[in-house]
DNA sequence: ACAGTGGTTACGGAAATCCGTAATGTCTTT
DNA sequence: AAAGACATTACGGATTTCCGTAACCACTGT
């Protein structure tokens, strides 16, 4: 099990929460913040030290306030942990439950777990920790099937360019003059449509309204 | 002080950090429950046997799982317990920050203070605590401009409700239709159209697409 | 009673979307 | 080189959104 492990978290009483569990999971160094900067000061300076954190316990979303930060959200904060320490263990522990988002946090950043808080989040949590101990990653059963799913994969990057443009409120047409300028390959308002309109029946969406709040809601955009 | 006082929370572990709170306030009857129904339940039960609760403190936000409910969120059971017992003090203890949504509990469900969950979350609930049980309202100040503020002031429920339903992907023709049938005043397209065209201006967006994609953010539906 | 204000509705034209069809281009296979 | 599959583009028409103007109420205050 693990010796020396960090909280990241704004919100004091999950913070104390998450802080007994690991008392109660016999871990001795336990140390806490409320912002991503200080988490990876501290990481740094434990490193530094040649006393380094083997695990992170960290949120995705952090409440912004007058301080401004590197490291806004525990995203930013996982993909620069991933660069510079790339053997401290990182879980993820976030109400979130986008599958796009948890997929890009274990595609793109290499973490080792990602825990829903839920009313079983604890329970979840206890389980992650064993695991990553063990060296496994683990999933929590909300998000369990971001990965070994039929659906949605289909999707690509253009896609999601297109419905990116289309929520900053630009027209068809506008993203097509975008395209051509920027040498996007499917340029013309008649692909873009076509596109469109394959997202729409993907969807279920009536228009193209419909169609940016459901994406939107799904985390894809 | 109040003597017996429930908390509705579906985290297990801010549940926790509210109980402990409570204790160090010197409030002997506490109970807690994870889901709004069972709280509704308790609160009946204690009126029946003539030992009611005081106050109750509950989440807005309770995530869906097997159990249906006939009160899925916090503002259902504030709504139906301002109707039923009046008497009762509620404190809403949420993540959430939208001025709109703070504003109709207080105004339509007559709740007795709202308290964001944030950094010093724990330490507004305690004010909170205090200001009710000397008849008195509180509000987080994350949210203390939801009522003496110069903005965003003139979106009220219709306009919500109109995002809501552009968002469901109605055209404005068939939300025209629906208005006219369920005897919502401003239901000619006209309107419809003139009062969205208020809403771009508002939010500055380039067109509907770009209006619901930022109020979808700014999490005003 | 009267003008003024503000909200609802009506209408019309320009622009954007939705949707089908068809032409062109590109690449693979034989 | 020819044929087939597939993506991209072009075009036309129906529908919807966008936006200005104006008529029609209801309500206010001097």
């Amino acid at each position: 099990m693990f010796k020396k492990v960090l909280i990241a978290e704004d919100m004091e009483d999950i913070n104390k929460g998450v802080h007994t569990l690991l008392i109660e999971l016999g871990i001795l160094n336990i140390e806490q913040v409320q912002y991503c900067d200080d988490a990876y000061l501290k990481i740094k300076r434990a490193g530094l030290d040649n006393d380094p954190f083997e695990m992170i316990i960290t949120d995705l979303s952090f409440k912004a306030d007058h301080r401004s930060q590197t490291y806004p959200t525990g995203q930013a904060l996982a993909e620069k942990l991933n660069a510079e320490f790339p053997e401290l263990k990182v879980i993820v522990y976030s109400v979130e439950d986008r599958l796009q988002a948890v997929r890009t946090l274990f595609n793109q950043h290499h973490i080792d777990a990602y825990v829903c808080k839920s009313r079983s989040g604890l329970k979840n949590l206890t389980k992650a920790i064993t695991e990553v101990a063990n060296g496994n990653t683990f999933l929590s059963p909300e998000v369990s099937n971001a990965f070994h799913s039929t659906n949605e994969l289909e999707i690509d990057d253009y896609d999601i360019s297109l419905l990116e443009n289309l929520s900053k409120g630009l027209s068809q047409e506008e993203i097509s003059a975008l395209y051509k300028k920027a040498n996007i390959s499917p340029a013309s308002l008649s692909s873009i449509e076509k596109r469109l309109n394959k997202l729409r029946i993907q969807f279920n969406a009536n228009n193209a309204i419909h169609l940016v709040a459901i994406v939107k809601d799904l985390g894809l955009i």
